[in-house]
This record gives structure tokens, C-alpha cells and sequence, in this order.
RNA sequence: GUGGGUAUAGCUUAGUUGGUUAAAGCGCCAGUUUGUGGCACUGGAGACCGUCGGUUCGAAUCCGACUAUCCACCCCA
């Protein structure tokens, strides 16, 4: 491999074999989202760089250590965005799209950029699906906006999810319970990590995440956000508990789930899988009704989530989950001579012009080689031009499944003639599909057993 | 930013205490008597052994630096 011919550290190409999968992900997110009333916004990939330490907080290390910051030609200060609220919630503002009724619901599919040290799970350019609403505050637009997320995970496929939630409250509670937290990690503050040391001014609540064994012990017996949640605060997150279990989602209440952006107040949401290595969240969110007025907007309650898309393709990968594929080709034409060449072109576009998966030979190849080429592409039929055919007037259509073949004419019913076999043919393949998954179904009982 | 592992054809790997033209499987291309894929067999193409430097008569093999990648911390989706 050429030396200079790697793509940079911490992105990834998708190539087809993958982004077939992607697409069929993709298309779950965006048919899902619409089913729950939320349309497309696309945003720049860049933006001043203002935006990002406004809204997602100049404290964080996201905004802190790990943006792709850089000044343009006019001296401005650019960001790659480093996640996709921001942008949102600044068109919002700069098209006064809540002035067309509430509430405003949206939802994308983005590449993200954050200049971090890459690992399972973790890349420089990655990508997300996330979805936004603005102007409910009621507590049942969060279980909605879960059951969003929980819909698209089901209908996936996806397997040993589990849901956390909690409530970080409002400013003004947030800030009884922060300093209560301090007061109790003061007493054992010699037994705290590094890190956490630090943690302790500038966000007491992830200490609480710390994985490191003295300070879980620490932290076991402290105090917890929902005995402080003012009154407003608890009665919010009960609701959303309720509509939850009205929709008969299970969850768990986690008082540790802390959310690193600054913008997050109330409801936090985290979905969360083994199958993933540290990074273990796949999709994160919660309610931010601060934004938008911090941002020079009205006051505006808000609320969203994010997917992380390469690590929800890594569980499907984990658990072996293939989403059904639609053939490649479903008509490969074979030719033998130059004159046969050409009526198989024309041929091939005139089933282009039906929009029907077709393909003749490009390379000049022997007919065996031909057949090899349909069988790898997975064509499912194939017809051989020759003199004779040509003379005749008449071919026969081979199904590349059964091997069976049927004369076919090649002259003005040739389309209809090829439409009618491959017609007959799906109903055969969806017959055999039928058996295929009790088949699959058994096994996988016996499997359990 | 910090720590540890790894780096040999497109992919997965072998390469013995440094010693001739670096090996295999898969994949790719072609052929196995002339016009039909999957199986089998035969052949072919494809690697400056991550990069640069050092030790040595001699380095894929030993040493160093750099780069990339993986795992973890941190952070987050």
C-alpha cells in the first residue's frame, strides 16, 4: 500500500459491502422519525466556533480540547461541529421557526467531528442520527421522544438494551444538590483519584461515574440528585415515569447517569449495551429548556437525543444482525461476438429505462467467465446471447437459483415476458424464505435449550 | 493528553537461534477441447515485510524514533 494513501487518523471510508447496511439503518431512523412527526433539518458542518462554546458549554472537554477549530480566510473562527444540537437550535433561532407553532420537531443524520484519541467506538469523524423538539414542556414529550429512540432499536432488531433515565433538575436545584455533594466529598476527599480531584470543582456529579473502585466506595453512601429535586422538578420526572410505563417501556431509574454537555437540565436519557467495548452508550439525550434562551432566544422548553452510528453498528455486528438485502442484479446478460455485444446492451438499457437491475458484460470475457461473474454478483437470472438466439429471435432465461430455464422471446415481449418469470420467481424465493425462518426460529430455540 | 499491545500480498496469517529468488489459505484473473455459474483441479498476477535511521559481512527478524492501528484511562454518541 502506498504510504501517503491512508485516510486520516480516526475516519473510516464506508465502503459498499458496508454501506448497504447503513442505508437500510437509515432508512428505519428516517421512516421512524416520520411516523412520529419529525422532519429533516440539514445544517452546516461548520459553524463559528462561538456557537459551540455557547451552547455546549466552553467548560467541556468537547468544547475545550476537542474541536476542529481553525480561522478562515476572513479571520473568522470556525468549528467542525462537534455534535448536532448547536446547529439546530441556531437555525431555529435564525429562521424564527417557532413562531410557526409548537412544537417544532426535527430530526437528522450527520457526520460529527472531535479531535479524540480513537478506540472501539470512538472516531475523529463519526456520525450520528439525532432528533430535536422544541416548545413541550410536558412531561409526556420525553417519554415520546424516548419511545422514538425505542422504537427504531426494536424495529432493528437489537437486543439486551437497557434504558437508564434520570432527572438532574433545574438550575436552582441542581445547585442545592451540587453543593450538597461537595460538602459530603470534602470529608473523604484524600481517598478521591486524580481526576476526580479535579472533578470536584468543576463537576462533582461525574465522580459519581468514576469507575475507579475507592471512589465507587466513596461515593456509594452520597447523597443522591432526586432527594433534591425541587418540587416542580420531581413531579416532571414522575410523569415521565408514568407515561413510560404506559407505553410499557422498561427502564431503570440510574441517579448516576450524568450527561457531559452543559446544556442538559430534567430528564436524562442513556441507552446502554454490553456489546459495545468502554463505549458502552449508544444513544444519549435528555431535556435542555435552558438553551434556547441562553442562546438569545424566548424561553423555550427542548428536548433531544443522539444515536451514535457506528457504535450501533458495531452491536448489530455483536449480535449478527443482517438486515435483508435487495439484489444487486436481477438480470445479467450474457453475450458471445460483437453483434451479440451490442443487442445485449440494448437489451440492458432498455430494462435500465424499466428500472430493473441489469448488467452486460464490460470486460470482453470468455461466456464461463460471464457465468462466474453473474453467480458472484448474485444476479438472479441470466440470459445467453449468441448467434442463435440472435437468428431465432428467442433465449432461454435461466434462474440462477434453481437453475431452471425458460424460453423467452426476444422481441417486443421480451420485457413483459421477463417481468412475469422474475414475478414468479420472488413468490417462489418468498415461499422459500417462509420456511427458512421457522427453520431459523427452531434453531434458535434450540439453541436456548 | 496518558498508559499498554500490534504493524509481512486486497483479507487472515506463517516465517524456526539474524543467512540465497519472503510462504500459505481466502479473494482476484485465466484455463481444464470448442456456447452456460456454484464443486474440484491447474496456472498467473499481486509484498521495496508501516516509514526513517542504527547495529551487522548480511535484517521481515535485533535497537531507536516517527506514523498508523487496536485496547484502556479521560470524554462522549
Amino acid at each position: 500500500m502506498a504510504a501517503n494513501m491512508q485516510a486520516p487518523k480516526g475516519t473510516k471510508d464506508i465502503l459498499p459491502k458496508d454501506s448497504s447496511t447503513w442505508q437500510l439503518v437509515e432508512d428505519v431512523m428516517r421512516d421512524e422519525a416520520s411516523i412520529h412527526g419529525f422532519e429533516e433539518i440539514r445544517t452546516p458542518v461548520f459553524e463559528r466556533t462561538e456557537l459551540f462554546e455557547r451552547s455546549v458549554g466552553d467548560t467541556t472537554d468537547v468544547v475545550q480540547k476537542e474541536m476542529y477549530t481553525f480561522l478562515d480566510k476572513g479571520n473568522r473562527s470556525i468549528s467542525l461541529r462537534p455534535e448536532g444540537t448547536a446547529g439546530v437550535v441556531r437555525a431555529l433561532l435564525e429562521h424564527a421557526l417557532i413562531n410557526e407553532g409548537v412544537p417544532q420537531k426535527f430530526y437528522y443524520l450527520i457526520s460529527c467531528y472531535r479531535y479524540e484519541n480513537t478506540q472501539e467506538g470512538r472516531q475523529r469523524e463519526f456520525h450520528q442520527f439525532g432528533c430535536e423538539a422544541f416548545g413541550a414542556a410536558a412531561p409526556v414529550a420525553d417519554a415520546e421522544l424516548i419511545a422514538l429512540a425505542h422504537s427504531i432499536f426494536e424495529r432493528l432488531g437489537i437486543r439486551n438494551l437497557s434504558l437508564e433515565i434520570n432527572s438532574i433538575g433545574c438550575p436552582e436545584c441542581r445547585a442545592k444538590y451540587h453543593a450538597a455533594l461537595k460538602a459530603f466529598l470534602e470529608a473523604s476527599k484524600a481517598e478521591l483519584c486524580d481526576t476526580c480531584l479535579e472533578r470536584l470543582d468543576k463537576n462533582p456529579m461525574r465522580i459519581l461515574d468514576c469507575k475507579t473502585p475507592s471512589c465507587g466506595e466513596i461515593t456509594k453512601n452520597a447523597p443522591v440528585m432526586k432527594d433534591y429535586l425541587c418540587q416542580e422538578c420531581a413531579e416532571h420526572f414522575e410523569a415521565v415515569q408514568e407515561y413510560l410505563d404506559a407505553a410499557e417501556i422498561e427502564y431503570t431509574v440510574n441517579p448516576r447517569i450524568v450527561r457531559g454537555l452543559d446544556y442538559y437540565t430534567r430528564t436524562v436519557f442513556e441507552f446502554i449495551s454490553n456489546d459495545l467495548g468502554a463505549q458502552s452508550t449508544v444513544c444519549g439525550g435528555g431535556r435542555y429548556d435552558g438553551l434556547v434562551k441562553q442562546m438569545g432566544g424566548a424561553q423555550t422548553p427542548a428536548l433531544g437525543f443522539a444515536v451514535g452510528m457506528e457504535r450501533l453498528l458495531l452491536i448489530m455486528q455483536a449480535q449478527g444482525i443482517h438486515l435483508p438485502e435487495p439484489p444487486v442484479c436481477e438480470l445479467y446478460i450474457a453475450s458471445l461476438g460483437k453483434q451479440a455485444q451490442v443487442k445485449a446492451f440494448a437489451f440492458t438499457n432498455m430494462l435500465h429505462q424499466a428500472s430493473i437491475k441489469a448488467e452486460c458484460d464490460m470486460c470482453d470475457r470468455s461466456l464461463k467467465a460471464q457465468m462466474k461473474y453473474a453467480d458472484k454478483i448474485g444476479a438472479m437470472f441470466t440470459l445467453v446471447l449468441g448467434d442463435d438466439e440472435l437468428k431465432n429471435n428467442q433465449a432461454e432465461l435461466k434462474n440462477m437459483k434453481t437453475g431452471e430455464k425458460t424460453p423467452v422471446s426476444l422481441g417486443d415481449t421480451f420485457l413483459t415476458e421477463f417481468v412475469a418469470a422474475a414475478a414468479q420467481a420472488e413468490n417462489i424465493m418468498a415461499l422459500n424464505m417462509d420456511e427458512l425462518s421457522i427453520d431459523f426460529e427452531s434453531f434458535e430455540q434450540f439453541e436456548k435449550e
